[in-house]
DNA sequence: CTGAAAGCGCTTACAG
DNA sequence: CTGAAAGCGCTTACAG
C-alpha cells in the first residue's frame, strides 16, 4: 500500500517517481494549474493516492504568499456569545478551504501588538482583531503594510481604515431606556468592565471601546428624548473580577439616590449582578428591574427570565470572515457594512419602578 | 523609518544588505542561533528592527519541519465547556510561542479526516482531537505515521495509542445515581445525543463516545450495588436539535413507568430539558428532580439552583496543549494521565423522589 | 566568528 | 502537453 519511509512524508518529487514524470508535470496535476492531459494527471493522482501524499503547506505558502488561514485576535474564547461568532469565522472560513488561528489578547494591547506580529509573520491572509484600545493602532496599521486584509470587531479605532464588524447597540440599548422610562425608572445603572477602571464617568467620555460607549449613550439619549437627567453618576467600570464588579453593583445600590433598574454591560457582569440582587435579597422586578446585553440561552431560565438585547453572533462572525477573505467589498465608509441589528428582548425582569425609594 | 519597498515585506536578505553582512550572519543573529560576536549580532537587530523585520513562518516551518503550531478538531466551540477548555489550551499553547489552529468537525468523520489532513500539511507540532467515532481510526493513526503527537479528547479510540484527556465521569455519575437512589428515586432516565439516533441501550452498548457510555454505566454502577434495576429503558439519544431533544424528554415523561428524576448529559440537553419540565407545569423537585452533566455558571440561577457534575475544563485544556506539544509524557495506560476528577455539585433541583406516581 | 552554498518542497515562467 | 530550472525565505552543515 505504501511505499514511503516511515517519518518523511511522500513529497511531490516522490510522487513524480512513482508515476514516471517529472516534479512538474507532477505539480501540476496535484495543483490543478497550467495544462496537463487527463491520461497523466491520473496517473499522477493515483501515485499521490497511493503514497499518501499531501502537499507540504509550507512550501505552497513560501511560493504564493498565501497561507490558507486567517488569524484572530479577541480578548478571550470564553465569552460565550463571542464563542458562536468565532463558530461563524470557522465555518465561513471553512466553506472557502481556509483554517483559523485563533489568539486571546486578554484585551492587553502588548499581546495584541504580538499576536498580530506572529499571525503577520504566519502569512495570514486576513485577520479579524476585536482591538484592545482605540488609541493606540500602529500595529494595526501593520496589517495594510503586509498587505492583509483587516477586519475590526465591534470596536472601531478612529482613523483606521478598515471595515468594522458590529451591531447597532446604541439604538438598542436606547429601546432598552425607553422601555424602562416608560415604567417610571428615572435611576438606571450601567456596569460594564475595563481594564483600566475609570471612576467618573460623564457624558461622551471617551472610552477604550466603542461598543461600551455605544451602549451607554444608546441609554441616555432616550433619557435625552425623555428630558430626564442622564443618571451618569451611575455608571461604573470595575475590573473584569467578581470581586470588582459585586463592589461596583453594591456601590450603586448603596447610592444615596439608588437606582431602581440594573444594566449589565455582558453576561459575566450579568451574573454577578444576580448574585449581589440574590444575597440582598432583592425582588426582581418588584424592587429592581435587571437587563444585561448578549442574550445567552439561560437568560430565559432565571426567574424571574432576563430582558436581554441581542444581536446576530453567528451571521456578524461569518460577515467579519467574508471581509477579511476580500470575498465581500466593506460597502460603508468606517465600518464593513451597515451594522447589523441589535435587538431589544423584554423579560419579565423589567417592570415598573418601585413607588417610593 | 521605514525603506521598505511597500507591498513587499523585508526579508532576512533586506536586514542583511542593511547591516552590511552575509544572509547567513543576519539570520544567525536574528533566530538566534550558531556563534556569533555581540557586536554583529546587535547591529543585525537594529537594521531588522529598522526595517521591520518579521521572519517569515512558512520558509520556518519548511526548514525546520515544525510549524509552532497545534491543530485542535472538535464537534465546535460553541459548547460553553467546550470553550473553557479550548481556553485552556490556547493559553498553555501561547505560553510555549505556538499558536492554535482550530477546526470543527461536527462529529462527522468525513469532515474530522479532512480536517486532520489539512492541518498535517500544514505541518502542526501537535494535534487534540475530539473523536467523532471510536471505530474508525484510520484518519488519526496518520498523525503517527507524520510522527505528530496525537492527543485524544474525552473520547477514546480502542487500539489508538495515543493519550486521553478526560475526566473520571464513571466515577462522578455512579456519585450522582447514589445520591438520587438515596432519596428514593428509582426510575431515572438519560438523555444524550448522537448523530445516528440508537433506539434502544441495553448494559455495555457500545456507543461512539465513551464519555457518554461512562455517564450512563456510571448511573447504572450505582445502581448494582444498590440491587436496583437499572432503568435502561429510559435511556434516549435524539439528534442535536431542541425538537428532537424535547421530544426524547417527552418520550421518557409519557411512559408507563415514568422517571422521577432527568439527567441532561450536557447543557444543551439541559436546556431543552428546562424547557419541557416548564412547559409541562412539573414542579422541581416535587415531581422530578433534575441534573445535568457540565459546570456552567448558569446552573446557579435556575429556580431552583440545578445539580451538576463539574469537571476542571481550563486545567483538562491546558493538559491536552501540553501532552500535543511533547511537554509532558503520557504516564498512563491508555491516557495522558490518570483521568482529572469529576466532582458532583448537589443543588436543590434533587430532592425526595415523590411517593406515588 | 563569518561567508558561500546547498537544500527544504513547492510554484512558475521559459523552453521544447 | 511536458521537462529543466530558477526562485520563494529561511536553516544548516561546511569551509575559511
Amino acid at each position: 500500500m505504501t511505499d514511503t519511509v516511515p517519518g518523511r512524508p511522500p513529497t511531490a518529487a516522490d510522487v513524480a517517481l512513482h508515476a514516471g514524470v517529472s516534479k512538474a508535470t507532477a505539480t501540476r496535476a496535484l495543483g490543478d494549474y497550467g495544462r496537463i492531459s487527463q491520461k497523466t494527471k491520473q496517473r499522477v493522482l493515483a501515485a499521490a493516492d497511493e503514497l499518501g501524499y499531501r502537499p507540504n503547506a509550507a512550501a505552497q505558502t513560501m511560493n504564493t504568499g498565501k497561507s490558507g488561514s486567517l488569524g484572530i485576535v479577541a480578548r478571550g474564547i470564553t465569552n460565550p456569545v463571542w464563542s458562536v461568532a468565532f463558530q461563524g469565522i470557522v465555518d465561513a472560513a471553512r466553506e472557502s478551504g481556509k483554517t483559523v488561528l485563533f489568539a486571546g489578547s486578554g484585551f492587553d494591547v502588548a499581546e495584541e501588538r504580538s499576536a498580530i506580529d506572529l499571525f503577520l509573520g504566519k502569512q495570514v491572509d486576513g485577520l479579524i482583531v476585536s482591538a484592545a484600545d482605540n488609541q493606540d493602532a500602529r500595529h494595526l496599521r501593520r496589517a495594510r503594510e503586509h498587505g492583509v486584509p483587516l477586519v475590526l470587531w465591534e470596536r472601531r479605532v478612529p482613523g483606521l481604515d478598515a471595515p468594522v464588524v458590529e451591531a447597532d447597540m446604541r439604538s438598542a440599548s436606547a429601546e432598552l431606556a425607553r422601555e424602562l422610562l416608560k415604567r417610571g425608572h428615572r435611576r438606571v445603572a450601567f456596569v460594564s468592565t475595563l481594564a483600566q477602571p475609570t471612576t467618573h464617568y460623564e457624558r461622551n467620555l471617551a472610552l477604550p471601546a466603542s461598543i461600551i460607549s455605544d451602549k451607554i449613550e444608546g441609554l441616555f439619549d432616550a433619557f435625552d428624548e425623555a428630558n430626564v437627567a442622564a443618571p451618569v453618576d451611575l455608571v461604573r467600570f470595575p475590573n473584569r473580577t467578581s470581586e470588582h464588579i459585586a463592589k461596583a453593583f453594591a456601590e450603586v445600590l448603596d447610592h444615596t439616590d439608588p437606582p431602581t433598574a440594573l444594566v449589565a454591560s455582558d453576561s459575566q457582569v450579568a451574573e454577578t449582578m444576580l448574585e449581589v440582587v440574590r444575597e440582598r435579597g432583592l425582588r426582581v422586578p418588584g424592587d429592581v428591574s435587571l437587563a444585561m446585553f448578549d442574550n445567552l440561552s439561560w437568560a430565559r431560565f432565571t426567574v424571574p427570565p432576563l430582558t436581554v438585547v441581542a444581536q446576530p453572533d453567528y451571521d456578524m462572525g461569518r460577515r467579519a470572515a467574508q471581509l477579511a477573505m476580500g470575498q465581500i467589498a466593506p460597502t460603508h465608509h468606517s465600518s464593513g457594512s451597515p451594522p447589523f441589528e441589535a435587538k431589544l428582548i423584554l423579560r419579565a425582569s423589567v417592570g415598573p419602578a418601585p413607588r417610593n425609594i
